[in-house]
This record gives C-alpha cells, sequence and structure tokens, in this order.
DNA sequence: AGCTGTCAATACTACAAGGTATGGTGCATG
DNA sequence: CATGCACCATACCTTGTAGTATTGACAGCT
C-alpha cells in the first residue's frame, strides 16, 4: 500500500528532477519558456526550493542539456549498432526518424534556441557526431571520402530542414500514404545503390 | 551643402522606418530582441514616437512581416525566371541560396520564431509558395508528379537545414573549395541528369 | 500671427522574471 | 529527545519591457 513514487505527492525534490522537468517544459514550449517561478509552480512548489539546488537558471540548463546529450547518445546511436549493412541501416535511421520525431523535439527546440551561449556547444558536438556517424555509413556504403562527408552533410541538413518543416512549421501536412513515399523517395535519393 | 538625408539627422520618422528597423534586429539578434524601447533608441528617439505610429508591439511585428513576405517573393523568384532551362535554373538557385545567405538570414531568423502567432501563417506560405516554385521546376526537369514533388520536398528540408546549421550553429566549418564541391554534390545528387 | 496636425519627450503604471535573505519544517541521526 | 541538515516558503529587491497619458516642439497653411 506504500506508494513508491506518484510524482505528486512527493514532497522533496532533487537537482535531477528540476533537469528533468525543465526539458519537458522544452519540448513542449521551448527554452525560453524554462523560468524558475513557472518550473516551481509545475513542480508544486516554490522558487525558494530552486535556488537551493541551482545557483542561478543559467546552471538549470546547464544540467539539463549535459543530461539530455548524454541520453541522446544512446538513445539515437544504440538503436542501430544492430545492422551491419551500412544501406539498410541508414533506411533504418531514415524510418526511425520520420516516424518517431517526438524523441527529436527537444533538438528541434535546440535549434531555435542556438543564440543561447549554452546551446550551441551542446548542439555543436551533438550535431558534429551525428555527422560523423552518417559519414561512416556512407563510406561503409561504397562512397568514396569526399562524395560520403558531402552526402552525409547533404543527408543531416535535409534531417534539421524535415524537423523544422514539420515539427515547427507543421508543414508539409502529408497522409500516411503520401508521407511514406516521401521517406522512401529520400531513402533512394540519398543511398547509394 | 545639403545633405538629402544622412538617417542620423532626420529628425521625423515614418511607420516605414520602424518596421525596416525591426527587420534589421531580426536579421541581426532574432525576432525576440525586438523591443520598442531598445528600437527606439537605435532611431535616436523615444518610444513616445513609437507608439504614435503603432498601437503595440505586435502591429509592427504585423507590418515589418508583411513587408517582408512582399519584397521576399520579388527578390528570391525575380532573378531565376530569365534561365529557361529547369537543370540550370535548379543549379543556378543552389548558388545563389549557397553564396549569399544573407539575403536569407531573416527566414533562418523566422524559423526560430515560429511559436509565435504572427510568424507562422508568414512562414507557412512563403515555404509554400518556394515549395511549389521547386516543384514545378522538378516537373520541367523531367522528374513525374510524385517523384517532383518529394524531391521539392528534400531539396527545400535541404535548404533549411542548410541554413539553420551555417547561420545558426555555425557548422560545418569549410573552406572555399570544400564549399564548392558541397553544393556541386548537393546539385548533382538532387537534380536529375 | 495664429492654428492645426504630426511627431516626439517625459513621466507614469503594471507585470513578469531573476535573484537574495531569512526563517520555517520535517526527517534522520547522535 | 534534541540537534542538524536538507528542502522549502515568504518577502523583498531589481531590471527589462509593454503600454498609457500628458505635454511639448515644429512645420505648413490660412
Amino acid at each position: 500500500m506504500v506508494a513508491i513514487e506518484a510524482k505528486s505527492d512527493k514532497p522533496r525534490l532533487s537537482a535531477e528532477d528540476w533537469a528533468l522537468a525543465a526539458l519537458d517544459v522544452i519540448a513542449e514550449q521551448g527554452l525560453a519558456a524554462v523560468a524558475v517561478e513557472p518550473l516551481a509552480r509545475r513542480l508544486g512548489v516554490t522558487k525558494g526550493s530552486f535556488y537551493w539546488h541551482f545557483p542561478s537558471r543559467e546552471a538549470l540548463l546547464v544540467a539539463a542539456l549535459e543530461r539530455w546529450e548524454k541520453t541522446e547518445q544512446e538513445t539515437v546511436f544504440g538503436k542501430m549498432e544492430a545492422v551491419s549493412d551500412p544501406r539498410v541501416r541508414l533506411r533504418e535511421l531514415f524510418q526511425l526518424v520520420a516516424h518517431e520525431p517526438k524523441t527529436h523535439i527537444i533538438y528541434s527546440e535546440l535549434l531555435k534556441a542556438l543564440d543561447h551561449p549554452v546551446v550551441k556547444p551542446v548542439l555543436g558536438r551533438v550535431s558534429l557526431r551525428r555527422l560523423e556517424y552518417l559519414t561512416a555509413s556512407f563510406r561503409q556504403a561504397g562512397l568514396p571520402r569526399q562524395d560520403a562527408q558531402n552526402r552525409a552533410r547533404l543527408a543531416y541538413a535535409a534531417y534539421v530542414g524535415f524537423l523544422q518543416l514539420s515539427l515547427q512549421l507543421g508543414q508539409p501536412r502529408l497522409h500516411h500514404d503520401e508521407f511514406e513515399a516521401y521517406v522512401s523517395h529520400v531513402a533512394s535519393t540519398l543511398i547509394p545503390d
């Protein structure tokens, strides 16, 4: 009968809880919406609590992004290691991005907050890692080094643009079949035979 | 000896001046940085002037975006009408975007401000128009309708992603030759033979 | 010269947000 | 049981910004 932790009736919070809540707000309303008092209300406390765990709002953002960057690597890269054929792996990757865009909402939101000095280096690192992963995959798929690098840049730019257009702008609005056809088109255009 | 108008010693302003100044600030620091008092300081007046020309900050944003949307069409579309060969035209288009990114700074900044209700419809219209233009060009280049549409979506997503990555993230950092090679790669990958 | 309309300065309110200072509450440990 | 620590509430200060109200300056017209 002892509820482990219903999150509602957990009177005491940790720094971790604040960081996670911050990431939730980023996903829902963007980084600019991460304000101390609203966040405190959301967690059922006041900002007196917050400033015990963090010296400033800045510090919260740093902690939240640090956590995101850490989990991000496992989430995105981890799922792909299994597939050995690079062509199939790339197709799987496209499918994954296309059908689970919510996983990439935070990335998309951070892209809109690149003005903020804390965000830029984090997103720089994450983007670079992904780009290198893509480059390696294209190289394994048979492209020469320069081509693989350029193809990776193109594919990643398409990824970023897709996120912004679909997640943020809500455009284009495609039906299921159209969408599948689009993803398939992207795959056959960008993945070498 | 009579300076026509040095912009410094022009004591009276028009609504147009405010809209242009707002667009400058958007290009430099994003839409969130468009605040009435800083803008007034920038123009050498106080906000007493602003609220004579506009009823609210919102109204200024509407006016600025309206103006941008209008001039945007001529700037981007106008330059391309001359070239008749669709394949050459698409190549030219890629070159244009790649080598004059500053023209697209405002688009890129607005992309980061899609939360704002005033921005979304404007960017929706602009993006749709461009997408249709791309689709038509790919169609003229010999692609069947579905393929042309999907290729246009892919190309436009790559455009948007390129803007965000290069303009906002400052990544990738390519040297002149690398960059030319990249643009060339994009063109030959996306434009059908 | 005097009027009027246009643009601008000044002084104000309201409010949201970051941050500080200080005191309070409950739980574990000595 | 008392003490201390971890966590939280309250009250307060400061800054930046939107918006209002009132008054002032100046040009052109009559």
